[in-house]
DNA sequence: TGTTGGCACTCCATCCTAGTGAGTGCTTAC
DNA sequence: GTAAGCACTCACTAGGATGGAGTGCCAACA
C-alpha cells in the first residue's frame, strides 16, 4: 500500500504469491463473499471490501487478470467469478495459520472437555462430533497408534472348548485381544503355564517387536500354545498400522453440495477407513495443513477440501484430526477449530497417559 | 379363482387382508414395478402381471378401488399409481417371511463366511458391509449383548501415575476395560493385591450383579482400590445396554433418493447409535420384521422402510441385523438376505463361542 | 353383474420463446 | 492506472403450446 511496488499489475512480491496487495484483497474478498453464498462474485460485490478502493470497472480489470493467472473462473461469461483450487490455496496460505476460535466455540469446547470423561475411544468418537459441530464440516479424528508403546501386561484366558483369549494391555492404557485355538491337549494348567511364559516372554517390548520363543520349555503342549500367542501378539502389532477412525457429522456432507452424486461418492470414500487414515497421514506427510480439490490426489474428493492437525502428547504425535468440508468451506473457522480442538485433546490425552 | 367369493369386489377374504385375489394381484404388480422403475405405475403396465388377465379398463376400476382403500395413491390426477404404507405392508405381509436368495448372493455369502475370520467386532463390521453390497440397503449389525455373560477374569494392571486399568474377560470372549484412579499411597503390592481379590469375588457372575465387597481386608488401601474396582465393573455391566452398532453403507442412502434433504436427515439418525439400536428394538419387539414408513415413529425416516431380523445361537438372541432404505426397497431381496445372513451370522457366533 | 372398448379429459413433462438483469469486456477520457 | 460509459452475453424465469401417458366414465356386451 506504501511503496510504489505494490501497485504494478506485474507479480512482483513472491511473499504475496505474485499478487500485488489490491488483487490479494480482491481475491480475498471473492472467497469470503463465495464461502458465505456460494454464488458466483460480481465485481460490484468487492468494491466495498477493505483494501479494495476503486470502482467496479477497476475491479473487473483485476479479476479478468486473476482469471487469467489461474486464481478465479468463470462459470459462464456474463456471471461473477468463483474461486478456483489455486485461489483458496492463495487465501488460506495468506491466512498464515490458525486465528483464534470466536467466544462461542471456545466456551463449548471448553465444556466439552470439561465434562469429558470415560475410555479413550469414546472420547475420540464424541471429539469427532464436536468438532463437526463447531464447523459444520464431517469430522475424523484418528487415535494414538500403539506401535511404540510397551507390552504392560498379557494374559492368556480359557474360553473353553480349545479357544483362548490373549489379552494384551499396553502401557498407553490401550487394550488389545486376539482369540488363538488350543491344542487337543491343552488344559486349564497347561493354559496357566503358556499365560505366564508367554508375559514373562513379551512384557517391556512393543507389540511388533515380539520375538519368537527360543528356549523349549519341558512340556510341548505348552510350547506349542506360547507359539500360538506369539504369533497372535505379532499379528495384533501389525494390525496396529490401521489406527482406528472416527467419523463424525457424515451428514454434513449432504447439506454442503446439493448434487446427490457428489454426495454418494464421498460417503463412499469415509466409509473405507483404510482410504481416510492414509489420506490423512499422506497430507500431513507432504507438509500441508489444508488440501484442496485434487492436491490430496483422490479423485471422488475434487471438490472437498481437508483440514489435517496432529495432535501430539509432549510433543509425541498421538493422533490426527481431520475436517472435511466443501472446497467453499469456512477455512478460517476449521483451522482455528482444529487447532484448539487438537491442542486441548493432546493435553487431554496427556493427562491420562502420566 | 375357483370359487365365486375371489370374484367378489367387497372385502370378503379375511386371509388377504379383505382384497380378492385380482386385487391383490394388480396390487402386487404395482408394487413390483414401482421397486424397479421408481415411476408411477399406469394400468396399462399392469395387464401382463400374472393374476391380471383383464383388459386395463377393468384394472382401472380395481385401481380405483384400491386407492379407495388406502392401497395405492396418485401424485396427481392422470398419473399413475403408487403403493402407499399401506399397500407396502400388504404386499410385504402376503409375501409371508423370507424367500430364498439368488444364488449370486448365496454364492457371496458363502464366500464371506468362508473367509471370515478375525474378532468378532471386525466380522460385524464386515457383515455390515456384505448386507449393503447385498442389498443395496444400508446395513446395521448390532452386536451381541453381554448382559448375562458371565466374568471369566479380572486384571488390576497399573499404568503409573496413580492410574490402573481394570481389564475383564466374559465368558462369550468380550473384552472390555475401564481405568480407575488409585489413591496415593497404592503401590505395586497395593494393586496386585486388589486385584486378586477383585478376580476372586467378581469371577463368575455377570457383570451387573457383581455385589459390593463387604469382608474388609487387612490394609485399608487395598480395600479402597478393590471398591474403584467393583464401582468400574458395575459401570461397565451398566453401559453394555449400549450395544455395538455397526452401520455399513450408509452412501447407499444417497442413491436412493434423489432429495438432498432426506438424505441429511437420515443419516443424521444413523449417527446416533443410541437412537439406531433402540429403533430396531422396538421393532422387534412389537413383534415386526418390517416397519414401513411411520410404523416405527421415528419421523425422519418416515420415507424409509426398515428390515430387522434377529440373529440368535443356539436359540438365545445374539444380536440384531437391520436393513435400512427407501419404502420402495426390495423387500423380498432384504427379508432374503437379511434371513440368511443372519442364520450364517448365528452359526459363526456359536462356532467361536463353544 | 362383471368386463370391455371407446372417448373425453387432465395434467405433467418438454420445448420454445421472449424478457430480465447481473455481470462482463472493451473503449475512451481523465 | 483509474474511471465511466456502453454494448453484449447468457443464465434464469415466466408464459404459452404440444404431446402423451394415464385416468374416469359410459354404453354395450356375455
Amino acid at each position: 500500500m506504501t511503496t510504489s511496488d505494490e501497485r504494478t499489475s506485474e507479480p512482483t512480491h513472491p511473499g504475496d504469491g505474485g499478487l500485488d496487495s489490491r488483487k490479494a484483497a480482491i481475491l480475498n474478498a471473492v472467497v469470503n463473499e463465495y464461502i458465505g453464498s456460494a454464488l458466483p462474485v460480481g465485481s460490484q460485490h468487492v468494491v466495498d471490501a477493505p483494501g479494495v478502493s476503486v470502482s467496479s470497472a477497476t475491479v473487473r480489470s483485476d479479476m479478468a487478470a486473476l482469471e487469467r493467472d489461474g486464481y478465479l473462473a468463470q462459470p459462464h461469461t456474463s456471471a461473477g467469478r468463483i474461486p478456483t483450487d489455486k485461489g483458496y490455496r492463495f487465501f488460506v496460505d495468506q491466512l498464515g495459520g490458525p486465528g483464534p476460535l470466536d467466544p462461542g466455540g471456545r466456551q463449548q469446547v471448553r465444556q466439552f472437555f470439561d465434562h469429558a470423561h470415560g475410555e479413550i475411544e469414546e472420547m475420540l468418537e464424541r471429539t469427532s462430533g464436536l468438532l463437526a459441530d463447531l464447523t459444520d464440516c464431517t469430522a475424523m479424528v484418528v487415535g494414538p497408534s500403539h506401535e511404540s508403546a510397551a507390552v504392560r501386561s498379557v494374559q492368556l484366558v480359557g474360553l473353553g472348548h480349545r479357544l483362548a483369549l490373549v489379552v494384551v494391555v499396553l502401557a498407553d492404557g490401550a487394550v488389545q485381544k486376539q482369540s488363538i485355538e488350543l491344542p487337543e491337549d491343552a488344559d486349564e494348567a497347561v493354559v496357566s503355564e503358556a499365560g505366564g511364559r508367554l508375559a514373562a516372554h513379551a512384557l517391556g517390548s512393543p507389540l511388533a517387536q515380539v520375538a519368537p520363543v527360543a528356549a523349549p520349555s519341558a512340556v510341548p503342549v505348552v510350547d506349542t500354545v506360547v507359539a500360538s500367542g506369539v504369533a497372535a501378539l505379532r499379528s495384533l502389532g501389525e494390525a496396529d498400522g490401521h489406527d482406528q477412525l472416527f467419523v463424525g457429522g457424515s451428514s454434513r456432507m449432504a447439506a454442503a453440495f446439493d448434487a446427490v452424486d457428489t454426495v454418494r461418492s464421498v460417503l463412499t470414500i469415509l466409509e473405507q477407513q483404510l482410504v481416510v487414515v492414509s489420506l490423512l497421514r499422506d497430507i500431513l506427510d507432504t507438509g500441508l495443513t489444508v488440501a484442496i480439490g485434487t492436491e490430496h490426489g483422490v479423485e471422488p474428493l475434487a471438490s472437498c477440501a481437508i483440514v489435517v492437525m496432529p495432535v501430539s502428547v509432549d510433543g509425541i504425535k498421538a493422533g490426527t484430526i481431520g475436517l472435511l468440508g466443501p472446497t467453499r468451506m469456512n477455512y478460517p473457522l476449521a483451522l482455528a477449530a482444529a487447532r484448539v480442538v487438537g491442542d486441548r485433546l493432546g493435553e487431554r490425552l496427556g493427562e491420562s497417559a502420566r
